[in-house]
Parts: structure tokens; C-alpha cells; sequence
DNA sequence: CCATTACTGTTGATAACGTAAACAATTAAA
DNA sequence: TTTAATTGTTTACGTTATCAACAGTAATGG
């Protein structure tokens, strides 16, 4: 839907088959549309994606964390941090000391500007996560949180993980 | 975690701040999880992807639909789906007809070949799908489904949306 | 009938993200 | 002290989403 605005006719009566059985379906369209959403709602305003936000937030809350830390708690690979890190330094919003302990490692904190900004994307996002699911109850929402972190960890051949979360 | 196998001592204490109040992080967590796993459950064997997996079901289901008929079917850009029905044309899954009522689009259908291999797919995710979710019980898988569809039409900014689903 | 508007598949561009392999510098362990 | 492991980094490839534009075709209004 990139220049044109037209809605098709197609929509109706169209048969998505297994699709509609898997959850995992279910679960990426969600995914998506949530992701659509608070990209429209704020993170265009800030100029940021989940990426970015999710080490703001874990920088400001445990300064001096290395890249690699950071990487594991957020479940990514620790090359992709660089290009994070990057952005975020060049934005002005983190900054990266050497580590006082290993001289292989960086020490990531925020600067002043970063935490006031981190601070106002904060409670857009609080915002956000209020009124995008207010179409669940309060217990449907707290269960679902609930089924969701187990599903964080989840594997189709036995126990959960334990590696990050 | 490329070359090497380690796994860090970072983990125990980190605060997730906000992060952890936000259901969209919690969503996007355990979608990541689930297409991690689904991937290296069957989705490798086949050379799949949820995109691919979704295109082959909607022309199974609907032979004959349009290539903008299947995108907005799946929420996609209708230019997304250009090369995905390339690849699966390539492989000999699907095939590209011109329609007999409009000389702009082509309907889709699938091949004899196309059917099988779908078959087989098919089974596995409903396989996959049964073991991954045996965390919850039939009662909660039910209820996430069930709010899963909502959020998948929801907005932040009043109600559902009927575009698709 | 014709001009305008809309829709089709397509291409090309940009960007986020995930995955993976490799490297030099540095540290830890045998 | 030799060997193995870890850190940040770069490079690469692939998937997916989004957006803008184009030529060919269809539908619509006057």
C-alpha cells in the first residue's frame, strides 16, 4: 500500500486453512500489528525501534554493563550491538568508557541528554501499552503477560531454557 | 554467539525497567522465540519461512486468487509478495496463470508438486505447534489465541480495525 | 466516446533484524 | 607459559517491512 490507498474486494471469503489452527500465526500477527502500531504512535516521533529503546532502557537502569552483557539480556547477538551502540553514541544518548577492570570491554552509561530523553520516550511508552491493549481486561492482560514469557522460553522438545530473560 | 559457544556470566542481576512492563516487549520476546524455534524445527528442513508458509496455504485453500488478493489476505505489501511468488515459482510449488477476466493480474495456483510438499509442511507445523505450546493448557492456549485475534486488529487509538483477518 | 481515476504486477530503495564467520587484542585457565 | 576463551568489531547474507514510482490494463464519469 505504498502510493495507491485503495481497499481491495478481496478480504471476504478466503480460507486460511492450517494458518488459523497455529498459534504461532496468531502470535506474529499480533506481533506485527503491535509493532505497525506503536512504530505510528511514537517511535517515528523518536526516531526509534525496539532495538534501540531496549538498551536505553537497560543501560539507564544498570550503568556500566558491557556490550556483550547487554547482547545477552536482550537476546541478540553481541555483533549486532555495535551498530546500536553506534547510533545511539552518535545521537549523543550513550557513551562508551573503557572498562576500569578489562581493557577488552567498554562500559556503556547514558549521558544527561539520554536520560532526559529516554525519560519522555519512557512514558509515551507506558502510554502506548495502556491504550493499545485496552481491549483486554485487566486479568486477560496480566495472564496473557503471563503466557507470553513462558512462551519467552519455550521449546517444542521438552523444558524451557534458561539462558536469557 | 557465531564461532564461539560461550555463554557469559551476565545474566542473574540485570533490572529490565520498563521493558519488562511492556507487553509489546513480552510479545515480541516470545515471537522471537517461537520463529527461532519453528525454524530450526522443520523450517530449515524445508527451506521455509512464515512468509512462504503462509502464500503456499492461501493458494492451497483458494486457487485461482490474485497476487494483491493473497497480500492483503496476509497483511503484506503487495509488492512483498513479487518475490516471494518468484521463489516459489522457481521451485516449482506454484504457478503463475493470467487471468482470464483481468489481462492486469495472474492467478495463483498451486502445482501437483506444490500440493504435496505442502502436505508434508503442513503436518510438521501443527506438529511443531502441538509440542512448542504444551506449556499452556488447553484451556489458556485457547484464551491466547482468542486475545491474540484482537490484538491483531487492534489500534491504540479507539477500535479494531476491519481491514483484515 | 473519451478523459480521468483506479488497480495490477513489478522494480528499486531504504531500513530493521537475525544469523554467522572471522579477526586482533586481551584475559583466563591448563 | 602455552593454550583456550572472551571482547568488540567488521563483513556478509538473507528475510521482512515499507514506501515510491512506473507501464499496462480496467473501470468510471461526463
Amino acid at each position: 500500500m505504498a502510493t495507491d490507498e485503495r481497499v481491495t474486494q478481496t478480504g471476504a471469503e478466503i480460507d486460511f486453512g492450517t494458518l488459523h489452527e497455529l498459534t504461532g500465526y496468531w502470535l506474529r500477527s499480533a506481533q506485527i500489528n503491535t509493532y505497525r502500531n506503536v512504530r505510528r504512535f511514537f517511535f517515528d516521533e523518536f526516531e526509534m525501534t525496539p532495538g534501540l529503546f531496549g538498551v536505553l532502557e537497560i543501560v539507564d537502569r544498570n550503568p556500566g554493563l558491557t556490550q556483550t552483557a547487554v547482547a545477552n539480556a536482550m537476546g541478540n547477538d553481541r555483533s549486532a550491538m555495535v551498530a546500536i551502540i553506534d547510533r545511539l553514541e552518535k545521537r549523543g544518548l550513550i557513551e562508551r568508557r573503557p572498562s576500569p577492570v578489562d581493557r577488552r570491554s567498554k562500559a556503556l552509561y547514558m549521558t544527561a541528554q539520554g536520560k532526559k530523553f529516554q525519560a519522555g520516550v519512557r512514558e509515551r511508552a507506558l502510554q502506548h501499552n495502556r491504550e493499545f491493549f485496552a481491549v483486554l481486561s485487566a486479568g486477560e492482560h496480566r495472564q496473557l503477560v503471563d503466557m507470553l514469557k513462558r512462551l519467552a522460553t519455550s521449546t517444542s522438545d521438552g523444558q524451557p531454557q534458561t539462558e536469557w530473560c
